[in-house]
Order: structure tokens, then C-alpha cells, then sequence
DNA sequence: CCCAAATGTAATCAATGATTACATAAAGAG
DNA sequence: CTCTTTATGTAATCATTGATTACATTTGGG
């Protein structure tokens, strides 16, 4: 799947031509402009995508069925970038306090959809693609989400918890991350903008009250 | 063209034709068709408000500059219909009690975006119209602000909360209603959706996590 | 009564997603 | 190496949509 034959390039036209009859690897390149596209807050066009890899307006149809496809590698392709940077994260976090993991893997969640906003809005909204159609994507997000849930079953064992509700105390934290992440990219944080470190000291103030609120004491 | 209509019904001139040339109130009927497109979870363009309308394609740009206008306008609709939930709930909510009161608020602003996920994404998103394009919405989104602001200053002059961060529970609280309910039209609740209670359940659920987490104890 | 403003229609444009017929490059069989 | 097959790109085209412009009709004030 990811390794391709890398052929030796035997005929090697495209050297004098400026513009190869056949694109090196466009799907990726769609992708990236894509990803490209939705950072700069434009709207995301196949048609833009296929002018910044200088191709046809009906080039990328021969790799992506439709618009929503393109878009679903995108988030994909988006997905594994958010998921390395929460496994960094939760690998440099001290391996034995359940409630600290829970509290990097929000912090890195936080961090990275500030940081990203549009991919996190790619990922998330279900806007551009159908939410079950990238079964990837699907599974991946459940096991970042089976992940949190183990946090807090280990901290209910070592009896670090107030509530034993432990689904409802998962939906809240989920709702919570997701709430500040999506307010960020749906304008409801006017002023904050400006300054860039205070929406990400004011993420971890609410991540802080949040582990506050359900930690015994 | 030969009989023209009754000399000056000043009000009632829709009645004999079966299309009068003049629509009674294009404007408000746009607005309608909006918001039921958005219910429906279609795709809102200007066309289809304008052909439920029976109306010209053109027509409607009469009464709005351009889809963003329109789209604005149902924003404001839905918006005061919202408010008004907000506030009815408030008003049977005891005057005493501020973390009542708190608890009052989420769940009709939870309720009512449980039950009209689309009319709570056109205010939320930010998507249809720039969000700061709406003086009126803006300025009706600050005072439901200013409402939790002063319950909170409340609970925390009758020493009812155990943090001072007023600011971070605030945002918190916002964050919490506000990622439970785009969780919820997002499509982050798969398998709730087929029983209705259970959404609503788990709301009310999560709420009183919340307010269980800030309340002094 | 008449005219000006408001409001609707018809025609048209550019951009986009998508499809189809055709062209060309790459890979493999002989 | 040559020939064929398959993958990939181009060109042309279509329907839909937001938007604009010229024109038509109604309404209401002077």
C-alpha cells in the first residue's frame, strides 16, 4: 500500500518539458493542497485544488471519486498528523498518573487544534465528507477515544476520582476539548486572537478546572 | 390583460390571483424556507429558498445583498428563538438558587440544540455569514454572556463555588454546552440518535458533572 | 391622475462538481 | 525491442449555483 515500486525513470521526457504529461504523485499533491487550501480559510475547491498542482479541472477524478472523497483523504491525512503529535505528547507524560495523561492528552489535543484549526475542522465537522465513509479515520478516532477511557479506569482504580460515572465523566472531557477547539475556529473567541499564547494558557486554565472538578480531594 | 384587479385593497391584494406579481412578504417567507432547508439538512442556496418561495431566481437578491444577508437573517430568527427558550426556562427556574439557575440555562440551551441542530449550527458556525456581519445577534449572544456571567458572580458571592476563576468556568461551561451540542450535529453520537432520550439524558448528565466539579462541597 | 420607488422577472455570467471521449505515458508479455 | 494493456491526464461539455443587469409591474404619495 504505502511502498511504491519506485521505477527507475527509463524515459525521461519530462526534463525538457516543463509539465510532464503525467504528474509525479498527484494524489498526495491534491491532498496537500487541500490541506494547503483549508489552512488559508479558503474555500476548498477541487477545481482550486487541481490549479495549484497545475493539472486539468478533471485530473483529480481519476484518484478521488468525488469532492468528498478528496476531502476525506485530506482529513485523513490530518488525522495522522493530530494522532502523532497527542502519542508524542502522552509519550513524554509520566506513565503512572492516570489523571497527568489524561491532562497531556488534552493539552497536546487543545494545542494542536489551536495551532491547526482548519485541519482539526476538516477532521471534525463531518461537513465535508460523511463521517462513516472513511472507515480510517473512523477507527483511529476510536482508538484516541478508547485511549482517554483508559486513562480514567486506571484513575478510578487508584481511586482518583469524585464521580464513578466514568462515560459521563469521558463525554464531558470530549465535550469540553471539542467546545474550546470549535469555539476557537468558529469565531467565538473575538478578542483572544490577537494575542496568540493567551487562548493556549486559557485552554489549559480549563483543562486544569476541568481535572480539578473531577479529581477527589 | 384585460381586467385589471380591484381598485386599492391595500392590504389584501394576494387573494384573487393565484401569483400575484407582488409577494406578500418574500423577506420573511425567504427566511422561513432557510431555516426549514436547514432542518431538513439540505444544502441552503438562495435557488431553493427562492423556488419554495415560487419565486424567481433573482428575486430574493431584492431583499438580501447576497446569500451571506439571508443566511444572517435566519440566523437572527433562530436566534430569538432560542432566547426565548433560554428565557422561559429561566423564568421557572427558582431566583435564589444561582447554580439552579446555571443549571436551568445548559439545559434549555442544550434542549433546544438537541432539537434543532440545524438552526443551532447557522448561529453557531460562522459558516453562512461572518459572525461579527450580525450587530443584533452579537449583541443578543452578549447579554445570554452577561446572564451566566452574573449567575456565576452570583454563586461565588453566596461562597457557593469552590475556584475564583469565575473567567475559566465561565469559558468552561460555554465550552462544555457548546462541544456537546456540535458534538451532537457533528455526528459524534452515533448510535444515540435512534433513541431520543437518551440524548437528552446524557446531556443533562454531563451538566450536572459540571456544575457537581465547580460547586464547593 | 401620475410618477417614483419598491419589488418581481428574464437573461445572462462566471465558478464549480461531475461526466465523457480522447490522448499519452508507463508497465508487462512475447 | 515491440506491442498491448492499463493508468493517468486533457478537452469539451453539462447542470447547478451565486450574482448582476435590463426590463416589467405594482403600489402609494404628491
Amino acid at each position: 500500500m504505502s511502498a511504491r515500486p519506485t521505477s527507475k525513470p527509463r524515459a525521461r521526457r519530462q526534463i525538457s518539458e516543463a509539465r510532464p504529461y503525467h504528474h509525479g504523485d498527484l494524489r498526495r499533491v491534491l491532498i496537500d493542497a487541500a490541506l494547503q487550501l483549508a489552512s488559508e480559510g479558503a474555500e476548498v475547491s477541487v477545481r482550486e485544488a487541481a490549479r495549484r498542482a497545475a493539472v486539468s479541472p478533471g485530473a483529480p477524478f481519476r484518484h478521488f471519486p468525488n469532492r468528498d472523497a478528496l476531502m476525506a483523504a485530506a482529513a485523513g491525512e490530518a488525522q495522522r498528523r493530530f494522532r502523532t503529535e497527542i502519542e508524542a505528547a502522552l509519550a513524554e507524560a509520566p506513565a503512572a498518573d492516570p489523571l497527568l495523561r489524561f491532562r497531556a492528552f488534552g493539552l497536546a489535543y487543545l494545542r494542536w487544534a489551536m495551532r491547526n484549526p482548519a485541519h482539526f475542522e476538516i477532521i471534525s465537522t463531518g461537513r465535508y465528507f460523511a463521517h462513516g465513509s472513511s472507515a480510517e479515520l473512523t477507527r483511529d478516532n476510536a482508538e484516541l477515544i478508547a485511549l482517554t477511557e483508559q486513562m480514567l479506569a486506571d484513575a478510578a482504580a487508584q481511586g482518583l476520582l469524585r464521580s464513578a460515572d466514568l462515560k459521563g465523566i469521558q463525554i464531558a472531557g470530549r465535550a469540553l476539548v471539542y467546545g474550546f477547539a470549535r469555539m476557537n475556529l468558529d469565531g467565538h473567541f473575538p478578542r483572544w486572537g490577537v494575542e496568540e499564547g493567551e487562548i493556549e494558557r486559557m485552554a489549559e486554565a480549563v483543562i486544569d478546572l476541568f481535572i480539578a472538578g473531577i479529581a477527589k480531594r
